[in-house]
DNA sequence: CTTATAAAAGTTGTATGCAACTATGCTCGA
DNA sequence: TCGAGCATAGTTGCATACAACTTTTATAAG
């Protein structure tokens, strides 16, 4: 692994635990400095967080994190409706046993932690959640697919678990997961599909509910836009 | 514009026209040596061209072009059957007139040059239709649909044009672009949407009718793959 | 002749210094 | 007091030298 890499996913972790606010700029030499890196390994970090959309480069003035307002938030979804659907379309066809096994496993322990209503089982969940989709990617084997996804879903984590849902919402959600596999099983990609997009649209409600703009931009920023997360 | 702005570019044009071979290398020094920059804009450009999908990095050892298979278009245009209708559909409900006069500029502009039927012409065909293209995806105003549609629609020009058209198609995908407009004007999305549909499938269909590779990895090449195009 | 080892060549990865550009604040004139 | 021009500080953009890694080739032992 270069330093190359290794500063990439310090700055992405960084931005996605809010330690970097949106608005703000990451400098060069800054950074640098911290990590005990020359600014080439960080340049190079800085333009493949441009590129995967994390940041955006204004010329010869710097690295700035990008926000996210809830206009973007929708537009995500919307995306998500479309794609993921067409994932489970193509896994259908090609899921096997072993990773059908692998899903029902997920499912169950989600709905194991379900039954706790603590705050801490549904961190584990989201989690175990996000397997579950990463499985689902992963039978779907179309690697564009999957790479427009990774690009799309960068909702940073925090806006990704499931604490906005309610209760109904929850077991509902858990439900899904059962007919997903339970279609896949029978290579019924419209009935998974199906499922899918009710699947998505009920996490873009459950999210839409937290309409409040949770932090401002901070630190050199003047757009004085209201941003959404950490 | 950078150097570096101005190297990815020609970089790009040259993967395009076929001046780099699909599994070649392209060496930093080298191209280096050859625009009189130095290695850094270079290989700036080339992270761009990696997380575009145009080459492949591989550590310590390069980058290299990569190479469309069948297969890979056939995964494109799965794609663009999910995305390029939902451009028609948010376009409807956000076009305005001047768009769509626009549109209909380009779709008359078409039409005249479908009447001579030279090679030229479907040249110049092909052209109007990208900015035809461009204009509804501007009309959806959606960043990341536009994002997506840009980095997965990269089939090289010489795959893009309408030369494996019959007639019949040709003057068919000229009557979607009208309809197209037709649906926009009344603001009816679906009926948008499900003609976008046909003319990608339309398109799908036409391409897939050249099966033949067309050129074979070159230089540098171990993997012995065939490759699509130029 | 084969295989293991080493060394040499070629390429990418990183550090550092300088050039170019942008924005800000200051000076000078109206 | 206001605005234009200019100097200056701060940051990115680029060139160059060197380090690290990978592959290939040479070499020697079995």
């Amino acid at each position: 692994m270069t330093a190359a890499d290794r500063v990439y996913h310090i700055i992405k972790q960084r931005i996605l635990n809010g330690g970097y606010a949106a608005g703000s700029y990451v400098r060069e030499a800054a950074i640098g400095e911290e990590l005990d890196y020359s600014r080439t390994p960080i340049r190079e970090a800085l333009r493949r967080l441009v590129s995967d959309g994390w940041v955006e480069a204004i010329p010869h003035h710097g690295a700035r994190v990008v926000g996210w307002t809830q206009h973007d938030v929708e537009e995500v979804f919307e995306l998500r409706v479309l794609l993921e659907p067409q994932v489970v379309r193509r896994a259908a066809k090609r899921v096997g046993e072993t990773q059908l096994a692998t899903l029902s496993r997920f499912a169950e322990q989600m709905e194991i932690l379900c039954q706790q209503d603590d705050e801490r089982a549904v961190d584990e969940i989201a989690l175990l959640n996000n397997q579950f989709h990463a499985e689902l990617v992963a039978a779907a084997d179309s690697p564009r697919l999957q790479r427009l996804l990774e690009t799309i879903v960068q909702i940073p984590v925090s806006r990704r678990s499931f604490h906005h849902y309610t209760r109904e919402e929850l077991l509902a959600s858990m439900q899904h997961h059962r007919e997903i596999i339970r279609a896949l099983q029978h290579s019924d990609g419209e009935w998974a599909a199906a499922i899918m997009r009710a699947h998505i649209l009920a996490a873009r409600t459950a999210q839409m509910r937290q309409k409040q703009p949770v932090a401002k931009a901070q630190v050199e920023n003047q757009s004085n836009k209201e941003f959404l997360i950490s």
